[in-house]
RNA sequence: UACCCGAUGGUGUAAUGGCAGCACAAGGGAUUUUGGUUCCCUUUGUCGAGGUUCGAGUCCUCGUCGGGUAGCCA
């Protein structure tokens, strides 16, 4: 071993105990290093992401993501990518594409390790034979209703098949022949010969292959005959060196298979882990409901930001550190837990307040009207972009006589708690001056169409030199300057925390929250809003987060509404 | 019904036989040119019954409850 060698191992172990002594260790990163400690992958890691590309990836696959590539960084290992696709009938190129970026912008890096199972299938055929020739696999010509009711039951062993004794020499015939297509769909499989009578069903000779006559997406019509999940993963991980094979739960009872596979054929065995996936109140997330809400348009599409998919999300204004943080805060089990919303808004909000430029934006305008200020004078106000970094600056907002404010920003009659516009009270225009409320003014059917109130000149900048204080500060924009936008806010998509629920009545899509996408379409924004671009992410101040949606064009701007801001003032209010 | 896995405040998650801790939520207070942020304080928990032990959330037994499993899906 080289000094720069030890050196690097050193490291490394520091590394792992300084892990230890700062922060607790979930259940995976106590097993890896443990493993560490024995030597058992001679102090490798390395693991997967193994996506079947038949949909799009949700955030229940981005927390295996952010698992598998976290581990590997955290220990100085690799991590892979690797397209599972073993069946070409439910699989499609379309979505190798949406995968890799989605997985890319999450921040997990598989170098040059992208990788297709189909890619070793010429391997896995050699390894079915080895299994033939050793008495372990034969061919079986029942068909698959056959199988299932000779499966037995969980009270009852199975029955074996009656072609469980074909010779070593016709198995391989046929088993050949299954490859160069001469048997039809379904008519025959190739079937581990293990124990029809195991207690655990996935061992009651298990089909390692199956007849399919579909074009593959990337092996055309080579192949006739495709493996299974269960005799496919195993070989994967143990051809690309996978130390650590972290999946979901449901694979718990698959796992003695993972192991019969590779060891029968005496090859590199990676170990399985399970933990628990992540369910997320108000929303679901298996693959089937959530093509059916884009199928049924019930939402506008995959990436539709109310949809629980990361590309949904990244429309949505998340950020990838948001998500990560997120995946840090639920943690890593194998207890079947459901996590609340809100943990997710408080992520992307912890997320955004470092780093979201601030702008002032009106959702609901109604005229403020400075009575005394001077018809024809503007002039320009200096704003701070984000009080969490100086390093982002202050830019110019321009200011005159008529303003627009929130419609909510002003009552006619408060209560005693209301800090903002009502008649006689005195508030800060953010970054602009005091003004007094004086009255308003109305339509025919006694709505507000305007406020007019007093300014105070010797408040320039939103502070009094006679130190008196205010106890609001509401944002506004310039009336004549503001740019018009649509904007877009989203609520959750359904109106009850679980909507798989069998509890529930009807259909999950009964429970759809009809008010889940509200579209404001004359917000009034600040100017320099209009040359927003996709990638910045701002808060507009008092109300939320918001980035543009792709949908935007510069004379017709749209904005989402990542997440609201936290509002202790609607809790009072409801007091 | 059989097998496998699990169970710690309202929700998540630590404590690896030795003071039940952290985060979020909830409640209270301070600061504040965002009713935002930040800071401080408070409430709330080991599924049940036995056993082993000086000592059990942790180990054992039996129960209860929850999840998973009987595709030629992954």
């Amino acid at each position: 071993m080289s000094t720069s060698d030890a050196n690097k191992s050193n490291d490394k172990n520091e590394v792992a105990s300084e892990e230890n002594s700062t922060r607790s260790l979930h259940f995976i990163e106590q097993i890896i290093e443990n493993d560490a400690k024995t030597g058992k992958f001679g102090n490798r890691v390395h693991t997967r992401f193994p996506p079947e590309p038949n949909g799009y990836l949700h955030i229940g696959h981005a927390k295996s993501i952010i698992l598998n590539s976290g581990m590997a960084q955290q220990y100085g290992g690799l991590f892979n990518l690797r397209f599972d696709d073993t069946n070409p009938s439910k699989e499609d190129v379309e979505y190798v594409e949406s995968i890799k970026e989605d997985v890319k912008w999450l921040g997990a890096d598989w170098g040059d390790r992208l990788f297709f199972a189909s890619d070793y299938f010429e391997q896995m055929y050699e390894y079915a034979v080895q299994l033939i020739k050793k008495g372990k696999a034969y061919v079986c010509d029942l068909s698959s209703d056959e199988i299932r009711a000779t499966r037995g039951t969980p009270t009852e062993p199975g029955t074996p098949s009656p072609w469980r004794d074909r010779s070593v020499e016709e198995n391989l015939d046929l088993f050949q022949r299954m490859r160069d297509g001469e048997f039809p769909d379904g008519s025959k499989t190739l079937r581990a010969k293990i124990d029809m009578a195991s207690p655990n069903f996935n061992m009651r000779d298990p089909v390692m292959y199956r007849i399919i006559h579909t074009p593959h997406h990337r092996q055309g019509n080579k192949w006739n005959i495709y493996p299974m999940y269960d005799w496919a993963h195993g070989l994967e991980d143990s051809i690309e060196g996978i130390t650590h094979s972290i999946c979901t739960l449901e694979f718990e009872h698959h796992r003695p298979l993972y192991d019969w596979f590779l060891d029968e054929l005496g090859v590199y065995h990676p170990q399985q882990i399970e933990f628990a996936r992540l369910n997320l109140t108000y929303t679901v997330m298996s693959k089937r409901k959530l093509l059916a809400l884009v199928t049924g348009k019930y939402v506008d599409g995959w990436d539709d930001p109310r949809m629980p998919t990361i590309c949904g999300l990244r429309r949505r204004g998340y950020t990838p550190e948001a998500l990560r943080l997120f995946c840090k805060v639920i943690g890593v089990a194998k207890f079947n837990s459901t996590i609340d919303a809100t943990v997710l808004e408080n992520a992307v909000r912890e997320d955004l307040n470092k780093k979201a430029l601030r702008r002032m934006a009106v959702l609901d305008p109604i005229k403020l009207v400075i009575d005394n200020y001077p018809e024809e004078q503007k002039e320009t106000l200096v704003a701070i972009n984000n009080p969490e970094n100086e390093d982002d600056g202050t830019r110019e907002v321009p200011f005159s006589k008529v303003l627009y404010i929130e419609r909510g920003d002003f009552m006619e009659d408060a209560p005693k708690k209301y800090f903002r516009l009502t008649p006689g009270k005195e508030v800060r225009l953010r970054y602009a001056y005091y003004v007094t409320c004086k009255n308003c003014v109305k339509d025919a059917e006694g709505n507000v169409v305007e406020v007019h109130c007093e300014y105070d000149p010797a408040t320039r900048g939103g502070q009094s030199p006679d130190g008196r204080k205010v106890q609001g500060t509401i944002h506004w924009v310039d009336a004549e300057a503001a740019v018009d936008a649509e904007v877009r806010l989203y609520d959750r998509l359904f109106n009850v925390p679980n909507p798989d629920d069998p509890q529930n009545p009807g259909e999950y899509t009964d429970h759809l929250n009809p008010d889940s996408l509200k579209i404001v379409s004359n917000a009034k924004l600040e100017p320099s809003l209009a040359n927003a671009t996709l990638d910045e992410r701002f808060q507009f101040e008092r109300v939320g987060y918001f980035t543009l949606d792709k949908t935007s064009a510069p004379d017709a701007l749209v904005f989402n509404r990542t997440v609201s801001l936290r509002d202790s003032w609607s809790k009072l209010a409801q007091k």
